[in-house]
DNA sequence: GCGCTATACTTAACGATGTTCATTAAGTGA
DNA sequence: TCACTTAATGAACATCGTTAAGTATAGCGC
């Protein structure tokens, strides 16, 4: 009597393989120059067949954006965990504690790093305007994003606490620090043909620049 | 013989029909979501009489982003002109000298509160994916774009060329800056119902972060 | 005033797009 | 075997950017 479950099995196959192929085209190509046709094509079934697994291309391509939001978050989270580890001071004469600065220096690049490696879902996620978006399906953003934004308040809040960030709102310091990480990012996604000095060192400049800005 | 400079003044004036529907139709829906009909039909004329005043819905497009750069670049001109004007230091023992750290905080307020005043075009320049046409003649960016970056150079220039701002690339620094600027604009138009707190305090935030991140 | 031509504009069409609907084909449980 | 569910499809719709061909007209030389 297994049939039922290999029925749902291979059902949830064909949702992986659709999300697979969506994700290759979006992230080669960009959301608008990606057909469902296309899509189609690639796991060889016919268009219509994605709309029975997503509602529309709209919700196929948020699907996207859950997943690349949980590598986010799963990244931020790392960045926390390591820095409460004690092995990270091993050896230099330090006890494990928190390190607010390091954690700011890591999560800042954290974010910008992620948001250049999925720069179609951080469009979707922080540069789409849903204005009118009533939709239940859209609200995600307000959660998903806050969500994150937790793991930095809770960096600034303990760089305040032990004194080595500018004494003020965490909250807004927070809000500020987002600002600058997200600044850098969405330029650098969207203005592609700026003639950027060497990335890499900008991505450190503005990282150094939030740092000095934010520290007491 | 007039004839000739009328026909060739109703002619400007259905390219600024043209313009002035458009620049609505985009503002409000966004690029993507604007058609040659929809333009078309906003002006009573038939779709193909645009491609005879524009090349192609990009070109129409990248019209109205000089049009609101040109806006930006005033303003920025303004702060620096001010800069520079004895008057503002009259009665305060000071002599008339361009003062980096002064330009770039009026320069970064100006810039975000442009960004806050036209947020449509704000929009239009930095937060639409500019259609990556591979003709060259589309280096506007370069030039409109890079144009209004240039106030920008030169304040962080001159402030490390003062000693007063860190002793690094000037247009790393410049660029880093702009990222910070971008930022919060950015996401104050796009995160509209993001819970921030007090918006106005938030700018002054983030304008002190960037002084302190970038002062000597 | 008459005919010609350049100009301004339109109609029709092409090849795409996202999406819907009715329908076929296949598999399952009784 | 039969009824029913499910998976997948093909044709079609409305719309898109854009091009090519066609039409009407205004202004010129005569």
């Amino acid at each position: 009597m297994g049939t039922k479950e290999r029925r749902e099995r291979e059902k949830e196959n064909l949702r992986q393989e659709i999300l697979d192929a969506a994700r290759q085209l979006f992230l080669r190509n960009g959301y608008e120059n990606v057909s469902m046709r296309q899509i189609a094509k690639k796991i060889e079934y016919s268009p219509t067949t994605i709309y029975l697994y997503f509602k529309n291309k709209s919700e196929l391509f948020h699907s996207l954006c859950e997943e690349a939001f949980a590598k986010l978050e799963k990244e931020l989270d790392g960045i926390v965990k390591l820095d409460g580890d004690p092995a990270r001071f091993a050896g230099k004469g330090m006890e494990a504690s928190t390190d607010p600065v390091w954690c700011l220096r890591k999560g800042a690049e954290a974010y910008i790093r992620f948001g250049l490696h999925y720069p179609h879902h951080y469009w979707l996620l922080f540069l789409t305007p849903h204005p009118e978006d009533k939709d239940p399906e859209f609200q995600f953003k307000g959660s998903a994003g806050e969500r994150s934004f937790r793991y930095l308040l809770e960096i600034i809040s303990q760089g305040i606490e032990q004194g080595k960030f500018l004494k003020s709102d965490p909250t807004m310091l927070a809000q500020a620090s987002w600002a600058v990480m997200h600044g850098i990012t969405s330029l650098l996604i969207t203005q592609m043909d700026f003639p950027w000095v060497d990335k890499e060192g900008l991505i450190q400049s503005v990282v150094e620049t939030l740092v000095r800005g934010v520290k007491a």
